[in-house]
DNA sequence: TTGTACGCGTTATCAC
DNA sequence: GTGATAACGCGTACAA
């Protein structure tokens, strides 16, 4: 791998004219900048980025922290941003913290060795306690670099924000099913320490309330996202012998716990029980199996939030903005009953 | 963010000794040691990375190129490799290709420029015609850095590979729906421009050979390991209205569209018509959804490309070594049939 | 046990 | 138009 030195002596000329060509600037003999470029181009020499972005100190790589890339949705996030990332010359370091706290620290720390240009970060999840949420926040802040929060949002945040309708997905998937003529509607809530979690119940009580309903609360049930805590709940509902009509189950995880306990159980879905999900779960309408959810584009959600980092980089003293990826109601038969 | 001069003058030192404490070599007394620690600490001092690897003339990142991340298989991949890297101090430079060949090569050259200390990467697909695999093969060479090759292998290449048991998991597939009473066996290959396309087949053709079986031609569907192909291929198959016993598909890709394309034709899988696949498809048994298939395991695969790379890099000269992940069958019903 | 001086590959500020 | 030269933040012989 040669250096620029070597290129200039190839070239006959010092290294800070062939820096010129390289970057563009400061006037430079069109026919030496020919020369150069053409050994430049003949042994593919490519500027060190460590040199350069010690030399400009300012790097040209991002952060993207992401509790679970096994889960679709995030896949598909990470697919949005490596797009627009790459369209615009940044290098992604990627960090996966297994939706562990401490292992987001150290990510974080790794990043800030880095020294990336900015984070992309949905936090982990279990940052219910005051204490750990500080500690995330004063990393974040410690780095000192642009940063945009992806899905969950918390609380007097500063950063930039990327999150979804979700008061209002509560709100349209419940109504969904009440527009199908269900009534007794239950719910499978989120962890109910984050604020998306508590946004979508929100919606869910609303809905109900503004339809002249009461909340069953026997069908109001603690889940946390996860689909073994969906799937538990859902069977020993079925195992009260007493259904509810519909339910709303708030994230993919979720959807897929109940699902599979109904299927089990030999319930119907979309004839003995309704469901509306939050989030899509892709498999289920390639199957072809019935499944209403409020879903967003995840993808879109991936390409803003690394948009949004740039926008923030270039103009770092703009207030704080929000971005709300809009959702999207997806009917495909399972907000409905035939009892 | 301070450097390491910095840290001295708040030390009273030279920035050497700090170095010799952050490097723990060479002597350094005990009571600065503390000192000196003391400060790192409160000012949570931590190196650059570009300085660093630009004085040690060596880095601490490697690259992950990637075909498509939304896909789970490569999603697990990712999750192992990242286990291991983590645990080393390396950090990830993610790349996404979206199975194109140009990109790919983009991916390269960004990999070049970031000096990575080695690459793993799954080839994109397409890689058909002499020509563009050359141009791949040059690339990686021109890396002059450790890589490893996962899951998709090419003829008469240098590199670390790890792939799957190809042969055996087409011959095992296949020989399991044999066992299961069924004999009118066809198959949905894989892009045959791809070696494990190949591999996979010649292990369908063997099982069938080894049980005295005829190969039905009509049964034989030229697939390309995408959703898309492999429904529109079983459409026109059913609707020829004469469905073989059993079919093997050849990857999880292929899997679903067949699956989706059975199911909306109301013909049931495990009693209708046999399948057995390759590569396990989550979302199915989750729901409880016959389906028998040769898995492997995709984390492991991914933690053991990284620890490939790592020995790569400590031993540059020994022989090319090549990993293949076993295969394991897993028998869900759907390899049966009641006609 | 510690400090000095140089090099890593690049950009940028000056002179020329 | 071009070429020295000094940074950038760090590691490391070598000298002290």
């Amino acid at each position: 791998m040669l250096t620029i030195h070597e290129v200039a002596e190839l070239a006959g000329v010092s290294k800070s004219t062939v820096s010129r060509v390289l970057n563009n600037n400061g006037y430079v003999n069109e026919e030496t900048r020919r020369r150069i470029e053409k050994i430049i181009q003949e042994h593919q020499y490519k500027p060190s980025a460590a040199a350069v972005s010690l030399s400009k100190q300012i790097g040209s790589t991002i952060g993207v922290v992401i509790p679970e890339i096994d889960n679709s949705f995030f896949g598909e996030v990470l697919k949005g941003i490596n797009e627009v990332a790459d369209q615009n010359g940044f290098s992604i370091i990627y960090c996966d913290t297994q939706n562990n706290g401490d292992k987001e620290l150290k990510a974080l720390s790794a990043l800030e060795q880095q020294r990336v240009r900015g984070v992309i970060i949905t936090p982990a999840m279990g940052y219910g306690d005051r204490e750990s949420v500080d500690k995330l926040k004063n990393a974040l802040a410690k780095l000192d670099v642009p940063v945009v929060i992806v899905d969950r949002d918390f609380d007097y945040s500063q950063w930039d924000t990327i999150y979804f309708q979700n008061y209002e997905s509560g709100y349209i998937a419940t109504e969904s099913m009440i527009k199908a003529g269900n009534t007794k509607i239950g719910i499978i809530q989120g962890d109910m320490q984050l604020k998306i979690a508590r946004e979508r119940f929100r919606g869910y009580q609303d809905a109900m309330a503004a339809n002249g309903l009461e909340i069953p609360e026997q069908y109001v049930l603690k889940g946390d996202f996860t689909i073994d805590t969906a799937y538990a709940l859902t069977k020993s509902m079925i195992d009260s012998k007493e259904l509810p009509e519909g339910m709303v189950t708030c994230n993919n995880r979720t959807s897929i716990g109940f699902i599979k306990a109904m299927i089990e159980s030999g319930i119907t879905i979309g004839s003995d029980i309704a469901v509306v999900g939050i989030d899509n779960v892709p498999m289920l309408d390639v199957l072809g199996f019935p499944f209403s959810c409020v879903s967003r584009d995840t993808i879109e959600m991936g390409r803003m939030s690394m948009k949004l980092l740039m926008e923030r980089m270039n103009k770092p003293d703009v207030q704080r903005s929000i971005w709300v990826a809009p959702c999207r109601l997806e009917l495909n038969g399972s907000e409905k009953t035939n009892r």
